[in-house]
Formats: C-alpha cells, sequence, structure tokens
RNA sequence: GGCCCGUUCGUCUAGGGGUUAGGACGUUAGAUUUUCAUUCUAGAAACAGGGGUUCGAUUCCCCUACGGGCUACCA
C-alpha cells in the first residue's frame, strides 16, 4: 500500500431516497478517512438524466447532516477538485473515451438498443464482447471508410470498451480477498452513451483518478463489473494509482430472499430510508428513521454493526469510538438481513443513554406535533429523567409523558368500575381533604406515608387505591411511581384529577 | 442459463485444527417494581451436506447443495 493520503467518497445518483445500505457505505467511507486523517468527499453521480429525480441532491446532503457525517468537499462545500457533480463534469470523460477508442481499447458502436434487445433475446447468452462484435455494427466489424461517413452523418453511437480475450484479472479486496475474473466472461461495457455522457464505468474510473480516490468502497453488486474499472485504470494508464477496492457484503429483506428494498419497509413496517422522502411524481411518501423517532446516534450505531465488529463484545458505540476502532478488514463477507427488533433496541439503548438536555429538543418538537406546549423547560427536563428508561422510540415521549402536560383524555374503566366500592369514594375524597388541609403534603415526600396510613383508617388495602389513584392521575395502567407523577403535577393538579375522575368512576 | 461472491443459534455476530462453540436482539421462565417499562437471574437455540488433509476438523482443500449479486446507452 501506498502512503499517499487517504482520500474516500460516496458517489450515489440523486434517484430518490437515501437507503439503509447507502448510508452504511457512507460510515464506513467516513469512519475509514476520519480514522486515517484524511478527506471524505461526496460525489453527486448525475449522468443518467433519465432517472435523475429533482430534489434529490438536497435530501441526501440533508441526510449526511441529520447522520452527522459531513463530507469535506461536495458540489455544495466546494473543494479543490471541483465540480464535484458528474453532470457539469461531461466535457472531460469524452476526452479519455476518445484516448482508449484512439489506442485500440475501444471502438464505436452503432447498434440501436432494439437490435441488442433483439439478440440478446434470440441468442442463448448473448453479450456484446468477443464472440458476437465482429457481427455487430462496430468501428472494429465496419470498414473505415463506412465507420468514417457513418460519424460523419452524426450517427448516434456509443464508445465501448475493447475486453481483451484469454485473460485472467484479478485483485485483492480488503474485505474478500483475492477476486479474479476470466476475461472472455466479460462484456464490452459501454463507456459513453449515445448522448454523450458517460457510464457509471467510465467516470467511475476517471473521476477517482482525477480526484486522487485512494480507497474505494461500494457495495458488492459492483464486484462483477470490477474487471472493466481495473482494466480502464491499465488502459488510461494509471494502473499505479488505483484505488484499493473493498467490496462492502449487501443488507438483504429481513424475511425472504434479496436486497432490502423500500417496499419491504411498507410490507412489513419499518423504515428503509434514513429520512422520509416524498416523491413528487407519484405522491408517494416513504416514511424514514428520522422521523419515526430514531436517533441519529443510535441509527449509525446500529448500522456500523450490520457486517461490523471490533472483535470484542461491545456493540454500543459513539462516532468518537468508532472511528477509533473501525478498521475495513473487520467487515464481514456475508450479507446481513435486517433485523428492526434490533434496531429498535439501538434506540433505546441511546435514549438511556442521552442525558434530558440532549434528548429535550427532540421530545418538545414530538410533544407539540401533538398539540402540547411545553412552557417550562425544567418541568420537561424532569419529566424526561422520570420516563426516558420507558421509551424505545421518540414518539413514545407522547405516551409517557403526555399526562403531565394535560389531563387525561379517557380512563381505563375497565380496571377500575367493576371493583369500585363507596369506600373508596370515601377515602378519595379524604384525600383530597388531606391534601387541601397540607400545604407541603406533595413536597415532603411523606405523602405516600399519609396516603397509605389514609387507607388503612378508612378500613382499605393501600393495593385496592393504588391502581385507581394511578388512573386518575395517569388515565391508564403505565408510568413511573404513582407519587412521583402526584408530586410533579403538583397539589392542585393532583387534587383536579382526582376530582375529575371520581365523578367519571362513580358515574 | 453464464459469471462472481457468500454460508456459525430465528436474526446480527465472536471464535478458530483439540473450546462446556462466546455475546447481543428476539423468545421462554423466574425475581424486583402494590401499574407498565426498566433492571436482574436462569433456560431453549447454531458450525449446510459429502469427500479429503490430519493423531484430531466447525476451523485448511475440493465437490455438492443452498443463498445472494451481476448479466442495460441504470447506478
Amino acid at each position: 500500500m501506498t502512503d499517499k493520503k487517504v482520500r474516500v467518497r460516496f458517489a450515489p445518483s440523486p434517484t430518490g431516497g437515501l437507503h439503509l445500505g447507502g448510508v452504511r457505505t457512507v460510515l464506513f467511507n467516513y469512519l475509514f478517512a476520519k480514522k486515517h486523517k484524511g478527506d471524505f468527499v461526496l460525489r453527486i453521480e448525475d449522468t443518467d438524466q433519465t432517472r435523475y429525480v429533482d430534489g434529490a441532491e438536497e435530501y441526501i446532503l440533508d441526510c449526511l447532516k441529520w447522520c452527522g457525517l459531513q463530507p469535506d468537499e461536495s458540489p455544495v462545500a466546494g473543494g479543490q477538485y471541483a465540480p464535484y457533480r458528474q453532470s457539469e463534469r461531461k466535457a472531460i470523460y469524452r476526452e479519455y473515451a476518445e484516448r482508449l477508442v484512439m489506442q485500440g481499447h475501444a471502438y464505436y458502436a452503432f447498434d440501436t438498443s432494439e437490435e441488442l434487445d433483439k439478440n440478446r433475446k434470440e441468442i442463448p447468452n448473448f453479450q456484446y464482447g468477443q464472440a458476437y462484435r465482429d457481427s455487430l455494427r462496430n468501428s472494429l466489424s465496419l470498414p473505415q471508410h463506412e465507420v468514417d461517413a457513418l460519424l460523419d452523418a452524426g450517427t448516434p453511437h456509443v464508445i465501448r470498451i475493447k475486453i481483451p480475450a484469454d485473460e485472467n484479472i484479478s485483485f485483492n479486496d480488503m474485505i474478500r480477498g483475492h477476486v479474479s475474473f476470466e476475461t472472455n466472461q466479460v462484456d464490452d461495457k459501454v463507456l459513453l452513451k449515445a448522448d454523450g455522457m458517460p457510464t457509471y464505468h467510465l467516470a467511475v474510473v476517471v473521476d477517482d483518478y482525477l480526484m486522487k480516490i485512494s480507497h474505494a468502497f461500494r457495495g458488492e453488486e459492483w464486484l462483477p463489473s470490477a474487471p472493466v474499472h481495473l482494466l480502464l485504470w491499465d488502459y488510461l494508464g494509471w494502473k499505479a494509482d488505483m484505488p484499493q477496492w473493498a467490496h462492502l457484503p449487501l443488507i438483504l429483506k429481513p424475511d425472504g430472499h434479496g436486497k432490502l428494498s423500500k417496499r419491504d419497509g411498507a410490507r412489513l413496517g419499518f423504515p428503509v430510508y434514513a429520512m422520509t422522502w416524498f416523491d413528487a411524481k407519484t405522491g408517494e411518501l416513504t416514511p424514514g428513521f428520522r422521523e419515526l423517532g430514531f436517533l441519529p446516534e443510535a441509527f449509525l450505531n446500529l448500522l456500523a454493526t450490520l457486517g461490523w465488529n471490533d472483535g470484542t463484545d461491545q456493540e454500543i458505540f459513539t462516532l468518537d469510538e468508532l472511528i477509533e476502532k473501525f478498521s475495513i478488514d473487520r467487515v464481514s463477507k456475508a450479507g446481513a438481513k435486517f433485523d428492526f427488533e434490533k434496531a429498535k433496541w439501538f434506540n433505546a439503548e441511546w435514549i438511556k443513554r442521552l442525558n434530558a438536555e440532549s434528548l429535550k429538543p427532540k421530545v418538545k418538537a414530538t410533544l407539540e406535533e401533538k398539540g402540547i406546549t411545553v412552557n417550562n423547560d425544567d418541568y420537561l427536563l424532569t419529566v424526561i429523567n422520570l420516563i426516558k428508561d420507558r421509551c424505545v422510540l421518540i414518539p413514545d415521549f407522547y405516551q409517557q409523558a403526555g399526562y403531565f402536560f394535560e389531563q387525561p383524555k379517557e380512563y381505563d374503566l375497565n380496571s377500575v368500575k367493576p371493583k369500585w366500592t363507596d369506600a373508596k369514594t370515601v377515602f378519595f375524597n379524604a384525600l383530597i381533604t388531606l391534601l387541601n388541609n397540607n400545604e407541603a403534603a406533595l413536597e415532603a415526600h411523606d405523602f405516600e406515608t399519609q396516603f397509605k396510613a389514609l387507607a388503612e383508617e378508612k378500613g382499605l388495602k393501600v393495593g385496592d387505591v393504588m391502581l385507581p389513584f394511578r388512573i386518575m392521575l395517569v388515565g391508564g395502567k403505565f408510568g413511573p411511581h404513582v407519587f412521583d407523577i402526584a408530586a410533579l403535577l403538583g397539589k392542585a393538579e393532583t387534587i383536579s384529577r382526582i376530582t375529575k375522575a371520581l365523578a367519571e368512576f362513580t358515574a
């Protein structure tokens, strides 16, 4: 390995929402870059106008921002290798493609898509390569004057790489080790499309070279086209500068088979995108981890451990720890099925770990969404500390904290009414009196003692009035210690809730 | 079909020629919590199959099976 500066890139095409696997690729790139004091660049691969989606690039930037994985160079941040959008680099690619033609490593092809489709349908195992290229319409099979005529006439054409015969191409993948291919099995991929735009194959090689990328991490689905890229690095004369490759394992569907897709999320009820994505064309809204109430810390953590571990039993990592401990050769080779249950566990762990202050803005937002306005931050902080251990996703804070801000709208009457007695009515009325007569009852922390004493005095078992009391304050059978809730609610509010509920219970 | 990659509990994984094959999620059972959750304890649960190599293979090699990816003028 050379000791040149570490530079990695994430190169998405702006075609829609950012998938789990995409974010994991970002994360591994980022971790590797930061660990080695290198640069992380974001390059937008928008060479396919037919698939380009408005707003997708901005969305990707927002995702990276939410995750805290900011690129050092990008279309917005700029950088010394700008532009970072391939559509803005269009002219560059043609030059290299022509150079390859000149050197005999590529050629012009005039076949139409229809003709090729027909061949693919009719000829078993048809591929544009050694076996068939001579019988197709290209600058290898046609006489020179005909090629010139075609070119002069402006006939639509592409430039294809000429894959050599009988060669073995191999390289050392940082994750998989030695990988090899027979060139006879590789087809003559299109390098430059008829519209003048490069395909991924040409663009990725040219840009990785020009942007001085030292390590290239991408999904395993790219492994079969690696020989094309290797050949290009060689033919362009850049072999010595070729990055080290690492092909990341895929993230698979939790059930069934295949790559995880956004459809699976909809089908199985979990997000697949980092953030909610709205498709303006179809009007389709695809939910994201962020909107569902995941913390970025947890999201990154779960992604990091999907296919990577540090060799110890540690599972919870901060970003800084990940940077310190990450190592590409500890990434596993096999694809991983995504498990939403474990994903939620990570989030619950992070909610427990984070202090109330850092949770506050998010909790506040989720409460406000439900129409609850928080005007006392200290009160909210106390509430968060009281309930955060029982929340898995941020929206759970509404269910767990709502009653601290508004009276229960509904009561779990089934748990109360069947067992209601007049003695209980007497007890709660006495409790109101007790509270009214004792200024410091709640604050003094002896409320619990007094409550129990009162129950005995009225001939009731404490257990018989505890649950009704909880339901009066909370509405249901959940929440922290009931006396903590009462203390936080305060005397007036507690009395108000007892009074209101008593009417319902005895109705 | 062809090519490439892969295969340890249901899932994510550790390990690696001789181990009671470890952890986590989930699950089951208990304890704690006069609610629920948390927490704690315990349990069930895995080396795909067949050949080699070896004193000994889950570990190394080969084959098979299975899984996945690619096979576009998409990335």
